[in-house]
DNA sequence: TTGAAAGCGCTAACAG
DNA sequence: CTGTTAGCGCTTTCAA
């Protein structure tokens, strides 16, 4: 009623575990009679080799960790469903962290990961901590990193850099060539590296079409629904309202939408709004949402690979620095300003 | 530059592996010196205990699989949050894996993690099969199952059943009060047990309150947003058409909800709408969406400590069954008929 | 073509 | 109070 080990398979099949363990792993030649001999004791036994066991020896675990401030942000389940898909494939299976956007409970569950064995980790929060790299990379556990930036970064691991500027400044160029002058940001937290480069990306485009960024509005928001009908009724007060808002993510957006509409505002007719992720959402209400997309399956694919070169190659393996661009998708929010 | 083991910190300290197993697990009386000398060895060496090698012997891993149908279905972060709640306060670990609604990929996943020898596994996934269950409980492997049910479930896991009659029969009884006669139902793919469940409660629910369940419209949808446009078109072909809808989730309702206004239907005037689930948007749209709420996160921490108790108790463990209620919520997409 | 034996990092009798 | 020793289930030299 025990586990089946090898050492079963092997008396069963009246040859040695050495043996069976070559016609598992396929690693030495056997004969066939006894290769035979072996695989039906391994099916009449039910045999399912340990992992645990052989990571003990392999320093492998086919096992990593996707750190994400909190899986109801939808702008995760894309990333992860991408991760998932490549690391099915090689059978490796994602140990899910929320950090809640707590960089003392992150710090925590990169230990408990380290303390796992994961062969890697993928670090998807936007509340990052330098420490938390070092912990992993320190106990040789690879690393990827999406959307932060640190100096010290480099040599410790590979980075997946968004491209907001792409996206936004189609975003700007579009509202203002639609006549747009007032145009606001709704940003996230500013404490978030992502929010700041993003609010960065903004002002960026501003200028480069010509308005000043110095006068810009920018409002700051949680990232959430509600966060967005606040800031809108910041907004409100501003005269001359701005005629456009682009907000620094979906959420937000139809935040901003909906409590204009509720605030008996026509749309897009008296706003233009532009949200950010393109989430599912973005394009099922309406008006439709506006929005600078991400391609997030094809991010948490790509980072998945990047973390299974990684581990493949090993010890002194390359880093590699991805760049991912974002693009403006045109919908119905947003309008020619008349 | 290796990993830093056991024997490292021995040698260090002066001291056998066995004393300084024992005052990392507190497992002995050790004398005073002699543990701080261990103590201080393992700090300037930062050892970590593996777990790997320690599984090996406990036979636990901390880890646990929960096997969902697809995160980007609403439903399922709170639940994720609920479980990682109060797995993360016990140190243990959680594998996500998406089934796709894929029976053998499903299948798949559990092989996976019975090989990494998880302690336990919560399914979650819509899509079950008793073969999954018994992949997992043949090799000693804890379960415990939501919203599903087999005859030959009870000697194997922990059920946790979702009691979908209650809120239904409420958010019926309040349209019929409120004068509905023609009620209409949006189920899920009537292949999936908890879609017909639901529509069956729905189906008792009328009987209950005085309207005849052979009448009734059922239309059968997606449980994506797509699906409750689609199923409105279908119900305004309908004449009369129905007052009301009960849509087995809120994605659907809310496709049914843009829907109809897209259509020119003014609501909740022309079409009371009832949702399920409460998911966040439900009550963030306007009009808010009234809906039957189950109580996600609270589902998810429930699995996931009767999991845990089931592990601790171990190989005879008792198998709980546990059900939980629905309510009805008021919003503003129900309205009397006029 | 096959096996014996050592060992991965740890725990737990059993002795002292 | 502490150490020796024998494994946990597997892989991998080294020998035959």
């Amino acid at each position: 009623m025990n586990r089946v080990t090898i050492k079963d398979v092997a008396n069963r099949a009246g040859v040695s575990k050495t043996t069976v363990s070559h016609v598992l792993n396929k690693t030495r030649a056997v004969e066939e009679t006894t290769r035979a001999k072996v695989l039906q004791a391994i099916e009449e036994l039910g045999y399912r080799p340990s992992q645990v066991a052989r990571s003990l020896i392999s320093k492998r675990t086919k096992t990593a960790g996707l750190l994400i401030s909190d899986v109801s942000n939808p702008f995760y389940p894309d990333v992860i469903l991408g991760v998932e898909e490549v690391a099915f494939a090689e059978d490796y299976s994602i140990f899910l962290c929320n950090t809640n956007y707590d960089l003392e409970r992150g710090l925590k569950l990169v230990q408990s990961l380290v303390d796992k064995s994961v062969d890697g980790i993928l670090f998807m929060s936007s509340s990052m901590s330098l420490q938390m790299v070092k912990e992993a990379v320190e106990n040789q556990i690879h690393v990827v990193v999406l959307d932060w930036e640190d100096s010290n970064l480099q040599d410790m691991a590979s980075t997946i850099t968004i491209n907001f500027e792409s996206g936004i400044q189609q975003a700007v160029r579009h509202l203002v060539e639609s006549g747009h002058q007032r145009i606001a940001h709704i940003s996230g937290p500013l404490n978030l590296w992502t929010a700041q480069v993003r609010r960065n990306a903004f002002l960026k485009a501003l200028e480069q079409n010509g308005l000043d960024p110095q006068q810009a509005v920018i409002i700051e928001g949680d990232l959430r629904i509600e966060g967005g009908r606040k800031a809108f009724d910041q907004l409100n007060q501003i005269s001359p309202r701005p005629t456009a808002v682009v907000a620094a993510n979906d959420l937000m957006a139809l935040g901003v939408l909906w409590a204009a509409r509720n605030a008996g505002l026509e749309l897009p007719r008296d706003l233009s709004v532009v949200g950010l992720d393109d989430i599912d959402l973005a394009s099922k209400v309406s008006p439709s949402l506006s929005t600078v997309a991400l391609p997030r399956r094809e991010i948490g694919k790509m980072a998945m690979r990047i973390l299974l070169d990684m581990i493949r190659e090993g010890k002194e393996a390359t880093k590699a620095q991805v760049t991912v661009d974002t693009t403006f998708v045109l919908r119905q929010s947003t309008q020619r300003v008349r």
